[in-house]
DNA sequence: TGAGGAACGGAATGTTTCGTTCCGTTCGAC
DNA sequence: GTCGAACGGAACGAAACATTCCGTTCCTCA
């Protein structure tokens, strides 16, 4: 029986420590999705672990949230990289949504708004997932595939929609979520009638992201 | 001049505690749809009165939150009965998706589930409420308007997204939503793809409302 | 193999938030 | 002119919560 020596070490104190790094972040995130306004303990409770073992990672509350949003902005990212690299336009925009919409990954970066001051990296992630956005959608539009009165802002109402539907099994949550999806890209794409009222604009949904009140 | 003796009396003590009744109500309905765990000093400051106003209506913050969901729950009911007087079977439909948006009558009876325990009134109402909205979804169905694959309980799902969309100004948040519902309704006519996985059915949304924990 | 300390669990603490009560005041009703 | 319904807001007590602290475990490294 070989002893597994491979560069993660799966026993000892260390490995035990660096999983639960991604433990406590797993919890946070089902916690905070759940209810933003959540004590830490509820993390601690969820992760399985005592309340030391969040305060030896993060300074405090808005140290973790700050982290927790900052990790979901790069998991967007990453999202919409993976799928830009779909040769079809269409498939590209569909996948992309899919992708986020799966990952669940836009609440995070919406609902913990405004508990804790962004970083100028996280400003950074922001404007670039922004701009990974505008080219999806530029594609799907250019492409004819994707009504021509849709706008990228109008991708944050779709997501935040999405985000909205929510069951007690997560396995379920997705299936309805997509279920959901399935009905928005059927009325995204060409033909359609035209959309109602001025489209959302750029500086329209940043107002979670400004001073506090 | 004549003096108006008609029966809301316009001045008065009692006039004025009459008038609070509804400011209450409506500050209530704007506070806990922005925050379902505010405070109800919160409540007190947007309606512009002092807090003993507000205990002297009700017995407690249990007793404002249900009230506040029965009152809900009679506005969902009562623009599905207008909906419905409607001939032209989709559009009957629609507009019954446009009212309860625009009247945002969805999230009082969902984010504020479990706050309190409900009464049988609201029981019976949502149970009417039910039954309208199936009724609804079946017009438009049976119409060939609707594509065949949507359930009643997909209602939900579009109502709970829509109610998701939010802005600082309240005009501006109705014209977003209602967007976002012209993109739902697109995609909700018939023809289109089928819809992935299994409908949602009906005991799968009353989970808000067992006893909590 | 033994000492040192990293990692941790969870009780303890101090503070803030919040629901509810209480009291003094106002002013229309009768 | 008197009574009390309606009210504003301070005061109170309890609960929730972020953070700290201390004792324990047991890997790590020499």
């Amino acid at each position: 029986m070989p002893k597994p020596t491979d560069s993660p070490p799966l026993a000892g104190r260390r490995a035990q420590a660096a999983r639960n790094d991604a433990t406590i972040l797993a919890a946070a995130r089902a916690v905070f999705l759940d209810d933003p306004k959540a004590p830490i303990a509820a993390v601690a409770e969820r992760a399985g672990v005592g309340i030391s073992a969040l305060y030896r990672r993060y300074a405090g509350k808005e140290d973790l949230l700050r982290t927790l949003c900052h990790d979901g902005l790069l998991r967007f990212v990453a999202a919409a990289e993976e799928a830009a690299a779909e040769p079809d336009d269409w498939a590209a925009f569909a996948g992309f949504l899919e992708r986020v919409v799966d990952a669940d990954v836009h609440s995070l970066t919406v609902h913990l708004a405004g508990t804790f001051t962004p970083t100028e990296e996280m400003g950074r992630a922001a404007v670039r997932a922004n701009e990974l956005v505008d080219g999806l959608v530029g594609r799907a539009r250019d492409a004819g595939r994707l009504r021509p009165d849709v706008v990228t802002q109008d991708v944050g109402l779709l997501l935040e929609g999405c985000a909205a539907i929510r069951v007690p099994d997560p396995d379920r949550t997705r299936q309805l979520r997509r279920r959901h999806l399935a009905v928005l890209l059927a009325g995204l794409a060409v033909p359609g009638p035209p959309l109602p009222g001025p489209p959302p604009g750029v500086g329209e949904f940043d107002w979670r992201w400004r001073p506090k009140q």
